[in-house]
DNA sequence: GCATGCGTTCTCTGTTCGTTCTCTGCAAGG
DNA sequence: CCTTGCAGAGAACGAACAGAGAACGCATGC
């Protein structure tokens, strides 16, 4: 759905003005601060921008406060940084944003690393790569995971969890697999998506 | 379809401003942009433009602004079918558009390709996976490229070219590398991105 | 119970904008 | 001379847009 030009302006002056914003404003609020006389000018506005998703939908029950710009508009998702084998994630300063198509991740909050090292070679995930990771905490066996080990080190590694231990295959022929106890294995992602660059 | 001279003018300057208009402008900003005194006028270039296909139509409706310049510079990518090593490219019937990060394109054509078979699964090159492909002629040695075989076959390999012969190598260790002369051999692209989806 | 604040819905009015139409001017080619 | 094609001006129409204002529903506070 396409924004007018009225609706553009003030979906900009919310994004300008979001952090200013400690409480959500009320719609009489933004009509004094957008030159307006009328709520209901302004609401049909704000009912545009809620159906073309740009901001969140206030349903109903007013809470004497209201309307979360909310601008998660752009598809990009943050880049924090490289995966290796066996060492904590290594940061990036400043997640950057990086943008990935929408096949290749899910509707849930994802973001984006960089692998280090082969520990995944055989399932095609190379030094270098890009992945997709959906932020969550649990998975199904035969996922590969984000898995942080022991509360110190954190893997990207195929899982298989019984009753009474967790298993973190490395697909490498030469790499041995790690078995864990359940309570020392925690999951912090699950690989939806990946992208790699012969640049 | 053929355009006048004006109607050339006004498509270059739609391209050469197109950055600078955040909303799409209006006939009548249009105008005085162009130095018209009559929305009638540009409108009957604009439908030219339409018609040819260099605009993006604005039907009907008005939606409080309109025309939008539209040079290609959309980021989707043509999906125009499947390649599997030895078989001519599998067409989907209409060309879809994929979305690719710039990170995984050049600056020049691009299409992408869905991968079947196993045949570069050593380069992680895994059968589903797409590829991204820079529409080119010629290739560098190592590099990985889409060619066409004798003119009948389409393949995605590791290209090696010597002045007698043109060797094209799988990576897979099950798999015998081909080798033509090199008049046999017709590159159409070469592999610059790749992506993957877990869902 | 009453007043207030706020989101929501509605009608009504004026403006904007794409579209279509006619008319004029100009140049090229016969 | 006439015809054809291009470029522009201007008027007019209808749909979409933008705003004002009134009214309603629902919550909270006194």
């Amino acid at each position: 759905m396409r924004l007018t030009r009225r609706q553009k302006e003030i979906l900009d002056f919310l994004g300008d003005n979001a952090q200013e914003f400690e409480h959500p404003p009320t719609l009489d609020e933004l009509c004094a601060m957008l030159g307006l006389s009328s709520r209901g000018s302004l609401h049909k506005h704000v009912q545009a921008l809620v159906t073309a998703g740009f901001v969140e939908p206030m349903d109903g029950q007013h809470r004497g406060i209201r309307l979360i710009p909310d601008d998660p508009a752009d598809d990009g998702l943050p880049f924090l940084g490289a995966i290796a084998a066996g060492m904590p994630i290594e940061a990036v300063p400043q997640p950057e944003c990086i943008q990935v198509p929408p096949q290749l991740r899910t509707d849930r909050p994802c973001y984006v690393l960089k692998v280090r090292g082969d520990s995944m070679c055989d399932a095609g995930i190379l030094d270098g790569d890009y992945v997709v990771i959906e932020q969550r905490e649990t998975a199904r066996n035969g996922e590969i995971v984000v898995a942080l080990v022991r509360g110190e080190e954190v893997t990207l590694k195929r899982i298989l969890q019984e009753p009474s231990r967790t298993i973190l295959y490395p697909e490498n022929s030469t790499m041995a697999a790690m078995e864990l106890e359940p309570d020392n294995v925690q999951i912090q992602g699950v690989l939806v998506g990946q992208m790699r660059s012969y640049r």
